[in-house]
This record gives structure tokens, sequence and C-alpha cells, in this order.
DNA sequence: GGCTGCGTTGAGACTCAGTCTCACTTGTGG
DNA sequence: CCACAAGTGAGACTGAGTCTCAACGCAGCC
């Protein structure tokens, strides 16, 4: 998910310039397993030494979710968390245990959305869903308490 | 939404002592149009001088969002905002413009969880939808743009 | 390959939301 | 009415995110 090339390739297309910086940050999201937060990034510039400011980070994660290639999630804590993936609009499932996101389609909420539309009268310009649970691998180590490291 | 004695209520079949403190941000809550943030009900508080503590407002806040007397947005501007609601699961349609939200029931939403589930082998435990754009109000007024003062 | 201009950067100050502490107050049950 | 636990306010504290500004380094041009 929101692997280094796609999100450099990005960069680039929209005319932001490849900096080193910018590199930098996209190798650590492209490091990054299940969701993150910008603090978390922040840590992880500082303990590979590359000397990427705060700031800088903030402005490339703030660039990068205009060119959807990542997109941030509210977790139910309240805090920012962030995803790499496809700019392409869809929602997410998380797991509220390792972290990890899937990406899911609009397909049936289109429907939803419509008819919530119909009802109270608005029109609807935008909608946000997210969905928490359990990771198939999650569930399995649930499952199997002790068996596993 | 969320009026004066349902709140109050709230707080006392949940056991909570019913203070003097309570009851103003009870009634500040009541008197909100749309959503609000906790940093408005500061200001209200202080304007009114009702002499509440901020620490009490959050404090507060937390307490009823337990109850399910309040629930938490989550605003694309990154904000976190409140609304007053019934104690039942269900979403908003949140106004852009005026900030007046309504609630829409679960209904239709459920099978799209369902499916997700189905389909990614998650178990989903919890989810949120919203809803951003304009109300009714707001879009007559859009329509009719000079006309009204 | 070197120059140049402007987009970008890093340090650190700043702001603001939210939490915590602790001594004081106040509902409430007896 | 009293005692005591629950609740409170002031203000210190933390940590996220923004802003400023001088210095830097890409990228396009020669």
């Amino acid at each position: 998910m929101g692997d280094l090339t796609s999100i450099v390739t990005a960069l680039d297309v929209a005319g932001y310039r490849l900096t080193e910086p910018r590199r930098s940050v996209a190798a650590l999201i492209a490091d990054q397993d299940g969701h993150f937060t910008a603090a978390e990034l922040v840590r992880d510039a500082r303990a590979r030494q590359l000397g990427v400011g705060r700031a800088t980070i903030f402005r490339t994660l703030e660039v990068l979710e205009d060119l959807g290639a990542v997109e941030r999630l509210d977790l139910p804590s309240g805090e920012h968390a962030y995803v790499g993936c496809e700019p392409a609009h869809h929602h997410h499932v998380v797991c509220s245990r390792c972290g990890r996101t899937d990406e899911i389609d609009d397909e049936g909420l289109r429907a939803v959305v419509a008819d919530v539309a119909r009802r109270t009268g608005y029109r609807v310009d935008d909608h946000r869903l997210e969905l928490f649970g359990l990771c198939p691998a999650c569930l399995d180590r649930a499952a199997t308490p002790a068996t596993t490291a």
C-alpha cells in the first residue's frame, strides 16, 4: 500500500519538486504497516537520522493528502492517523488491534447516500465511512490464544 | 435536539450527581443550533458568566458522550465537534454552511457493513458514517442569492 | 557544466485542544 | 443536619499542528 515510487511519481506529475526530504517522507510512509500518525513519522525520521524537520513532515502529508496518495482517518480515540492508498475515492476497514487497513469500494454506499439525500432534502457533497474491527489475522490469533508467539 | 431535561435526566438515571455546573453545561448544549466544539461551549460559558471551568466542560462532554446524549463528529477540517442527540446508534448529515445536523438511521448501511465483512474477512465491530453537504435551507438560500437578508 | 530564481526546508517560537493535579466545594444518603 | 465521596476550578502541563524567516537546493536555462 502506497509504495515509494507511486508516491514519488504522484508528486512529480502534480508538478511538485522531488526533493530529498520528500523522498525520505515517501520512504517512511512506504515502510509503514497499517495506519500511522504524523508523530510516528517524526519519530521514525529522527530514529533513522534522516534530518527531516517536523514541519516538513506535516507539510508533505498535507500535499500527499491533497494528491490522494495518503488518506486521513479519524480513529475512535480521536487521533488523526493516515494510510497510504490509491488515489481514488474509497473507504477503509481498520483493524483496532494491529492497525492494518484495507480499502473498500463505494459500491453499496452510493445507494445509501442517495437515499439519505432524498429523505432529508440535503445535497450531499461528501461523505466519510470508516469501519473498525478485527482483521482476519487478528481474529485467528484471538481464536487460538497462546499457541503463537 | 438534545434538550435540557433529557440531558439532565440521562445524567440522573446513570447515577451521576446533578450539580450546578453540569446543569449549566446541559443548558449550553441545549441552546446550540448545529454542531458545536468544546471551545465554543467554553466561550459561551464565559460570556454568560456561568463560572464553569474549562476542565468541567471537557469532563461533562466526556460523560455525555459515554451516555450517548452527545455524539462526537470529526469535521473534514479535522476539528472535533459535538452534536446533542438521542441515545441510539445512528449517523449524521452535516450542513457545511450553517452547521445544522440531522440524524439518519442505520437502515441501508447495515447491509453494506455486512457485505464488507464478508468480502474482507474482518469482524466489523464499529463503524462511523458522516455525510457533508448543504441542508435544504442553505440550498434555498444559495438558489436565490441576494433576495434574503 | 554552472547560474539563478523560486519552491522548499529546518529550527524553533507559537497557538490551541485536551489532560492532569490538587486543594476546595457541594450534592446526597443516612 | 452531617459526613464523605463525587465533583469542581485554577492553572500547570503536554503534545499536535501552524507559522515565520533566513538559508538551501531543485530544475530549467544557457
